[in-house]
DNA sequence: TCATTAATTTTGACAAAGTCTAAATCTATA
DNA sequence: TATAGATTTAGACTTTGTCAAAATTAATGA
């Protein structure tokens, strides 16, 4: 990733301190939520209000600059790793969130068959699990 | 399936009319949301707290009896096909969800490459994409 | 540099989907 | 049929996110 100001004039958006924050944010905070986010950005510029991390987060994904998960039970999470196709692997007991490269190749599990007639543009893929960390604590 | 109150009475499930007309309502309207399985239950048995509602499907979730798949942008849907790790295929534009029997083979995105050490016990899928009708409507 | 305009940010209300708690009701059992 | 324990209900509450209008700021060009 190149720095945040050249990425926000390449997509035509006005460099704004909160947008360069939250971008940093995420690129620093790779499956935070979007109270992480708020919180690291208020550490650096001060305040920010909660409507405006949402509006940045939301058009920044529009963009295409960085990328939405939105795993069961958790609030939406962000990261700027976008285009590869990656999935995650979640621990079901503390919500950490790991990359996985995608399991059948480049973009494979998007070959999906032609099922029903449905024209397929994304297949998401979520491992659930207990992380190692969470496996050794009783109970 | 079998009938409703055998499966409640062989999960040691006290049997009551709201935990039945719930569980009717989930085996004919599969992948309904908690709203549209009320709406069903108060069509056949007259009326059910939201509560209520939740505390079934909780429960029979709980025990296995049905499945919770919960999709971005949609509440939770329930479904009493379980055990057979099929996946689904969402419609983007009206929601449309359809099940798509697992790509890999049996349970075969289960065996995930031991990844991180984590212990991974589900592998989740879901196709996006545009469902035929929606294909053909303009826009 | 400065004024103008359009876009962004902020504030505060609002919405959707669920959970929590205590009181009322019901089921299972004997 | 009485009892104990579980379920259901009502209503308040929480979390995550959106909407809309007013205030502020960034980009532009004179
Ligand atoms: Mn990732
Ligand atoms: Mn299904
Ligand atoms: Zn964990
Ligand atoms: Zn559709």
């Amino acid at each position: 990733m190149q720095d945040p100001e050249t990425t926000l004039r390449q997509h035509d958006l006005p460099v704004t301190a909160q947008r360069l924050a939250v971008l940093r944010a995420v690129a620093h905070h790779p499956h935070a939520t979007a109270d992480d986010l708020a919180e690291q950005v208020r550490q650096k510029i001060g305040a920010i209000s909660r409507q405006s991390v949402y509006n940045v987060l939301n058009v920044l994904t529009d963009k295409g600059i960085i990328r939405r998960i939105q795993p069961a039970h958790s609030p939406a999470r962000y990261e700027d790793r976008v285009g590869d196709n990656h999935h995650h692997l979640v621990c079901r007991s503390c919500g950490l969130t790991e990359d996985v490269c995608c399991a059948v190749g480049a973009a494979p599990c998007l070959t999906a068959h032609a099922h029903h007639g449905f024209k397929i543009d994304e297949a998401e893929v979520i491992y659930w699990g207990t992380c190692p960390s969470c496996q050794k604590k009783p109970r």
